[in-house]
DNA sequence: TTCGTAGTTCGACGGTTTTAGTAATACGAT
DNA sequence: ATCGTATTACTAAAACCGTCGAACTACGAA
């Protein structure tokens, strides 16, 4: 079973994400190429540890803002862990940069 | 009028396209987050030099074609140029480099 | 146990994107 | 002029995406 991602939570409370290795360019690009999750990401980015959902203030309501941490996580671009009621979220920073070196600070940087 | 895009095209056969400074991340994401459209990128960049649309085989329809060039361009990822009766598109390579550094090497290098 | 907080799930709506087909345009060659 | 090639424009259908509200779950605290 090695390589295959979890379909359901892990003990820790680990949300499924994909392997290092399962990551796709498509899923990473389309995963940031919209404005709300792009903030996401330089939150968590520019803040250097886990995040919960409602640090990052949004414009959008809580279901849509749900959405758009999945669609990060299930792309493989941030971990989602459940921390009593809370979900603290991480960018995948180290793991990104094995798998597509440089992409994730050249869009960081990216005006 | 410095600065401002062209609308239509200009005497030289270039199709309208942004400027360096109008080229948006968001924009340019959104245009490789596409498996089509990051196959052209990739001829275009192998090839190091214009190429013609039907130069790049596909496997969508001719008029799907067009409208991913056309991503591409209006995004700032390709230029466009009447050559006679064909359109040789080339990557702006450099100016995109000048604007968001690092970001197509490591989306070309990208498995 | 009851309450509040954090977040999810589901279903729906509206807008955009992708797609193809058909007709039209521009140009080079005959 | 006419033909073939390369490509766009327009139109219309299908698929996809971002958004919300309402109902729901899970947890911690009072």
């Amino acid at each position: 079973m090695l390589g295959v991602t979890e379909l359901t939570e892990t003990e820790d409370g680990l949300l499924p994400e994909p392997a290092v290795s399962e990551i796709e360019l498509v899923a990473v690009l389309s995963a940031l190429a919209d404005p709300i999750r792009l903030r996401i990401v330089r939150e968590l980015a520019a803040a250097g540890e886990p995040l919960a959902c409602a640090a990052v203030p949004l414009p959008v309501s809580k279901s849509t803002c749900t959405h758009h941490y999945r669609v990060l996580r299930e792309a493989g671009v941030i971990r989602q862990q459940r921390v009593g009621t809370a979900r603290m979220s991480s960018l995948r920073e180290a793991e990104l940069g094995r798998r597509f070196p440089g992409l994730l600070p050249s869009v960081l940087a990216g005006g």
